[in-house]
DNA sequence: ACCATTTGAGACATTAATGTCGCAAAAGAG
DNA sequence: CTCTTTTGCGACATTAATGTCTCAAATGGT
């Protein structure tokens, strides 16, 4: 098989990155296949929308894992949870740059199973920084859901800086690592 | 008349907020009008969502004024400054929530006219920011452009909190602003 | 009550994207 | 080399939204 189903996928990502509005022929093009052939891995858009946003998931719960984020959420030391913190926000950086578009897309918000899937991870989160806020890392007059709200929200601005420019691509993670916890004031 | 074209966008902009990919029938439906008169109010789907457009600026350029933005820019007293800046941010919390899908939708960065007043009022908030900087009220090592998207996402976060009911109305402009210049971390 | 204007309803043509199909060419496995 | 599978290409039907038009109803001012 010369192109198979994920590169297919990957292809989109990237295009659908640009172009949010793109047809299925344009992804097709953009993934060197036919047209035919894009419908033979995915019978249809919101299949192939819905293999996006796994995808998008599958790298968000990648990042979660690889910092060992559910046992951190029952760790009471602060200097590890921070850490953790810093690493996971590391790792999001990619994460929010590459599946960005999945991020704002309308077309996301429509599909039961991913709402949900990306409802466990967020909860994930709020775990660790509930367990953030208990081990005074993290300011505890703060709502937890704000807090993951502006954790999201901040990752909108590390992927419309990147997009625009606006900041290099090494400095993104420690600019967004200090704004989350220092914010912008002297 | 009964109903004006002003009235239409107020009801564009509201039904698109919940549902972002609604048909030009369905928002003649949420105006309370038939497909044809908003038709004669505007010509195509295009010129409904630039007017939606011009009516979020509009909005976002009103805050500006009110807060004495351009004069503020001027500046040099940090407390003074200070106080603009947390008056311009509880005045966009208002136009976040109401004109929010202005604000992530595609549809809007294709004109050229609305994107070149985009940037304007964009720079505005820039030559504030970096006479804040000057001042010592935000911090000189962040890049200008940076705190500017920074700013950005915590209105996503705002609207996002907001739709979800994860925070009270009258609570976010308080967190916003807190967040803003204090960040999460304690 | 009368007239001018605006509106709603429905029909209509147009357009663009979607999804399906068949067949010939290309690729790959043995 | 041959046979099987996969691919690309083009044609096709379907669907949904858009924008235009006409005409009768109703709205509103005088």
């Amino acid at each position: 098989m010369a192109v198979t189903a994920d590169q297919i996928v990957t292809a989109a990502i990237h295009h659908l990155n640009e172009h949010p509005t793109a047809s299925m022929a344009e992804l097709a093009e953009a993934a060197g296949v036919s047209r035919a052939t894009l419908h033979r891995h995915f019978s249809s858009r919101d299949d192939l929308l819905a293999a996006l946003g796994r995808r998008a998931l599958e790298r968000w719960q990648q990042a979660q894992d690889a910092v060992g984020l559910t046992a951190a959420a029952q760790e009471s030391d602060g200097d590890r949870l921070r850490d953790t913190l810093r690493e996971l926000l590391t790792a999001l950086v990619e994460v929010a740059d590459e599946h960005g578009f999945a991020l704002t897309d309308h077309a996301m918000g429509v599909n039961p199973d991913l709402l949900h899937r990306s409802d466990e991870l967020e909860e994930r989160e709020i775990a660790l920084f509930a367990a953030a806020q208990r081990a005074g890392v993290l300011r505890a007059d703060l709502p937890v859901r704000w807090i993951s709200n502006t954790w999201y929200g901040l990752l909108v601005a590390v992927r419309e800086s990147l997009r625009r420019g606006d900041v290099a691509r090494r400095d993104v993670a420690g600019l967004l690592v200090d704004t989350f916890f220092e914010g912008t004031g002297s």
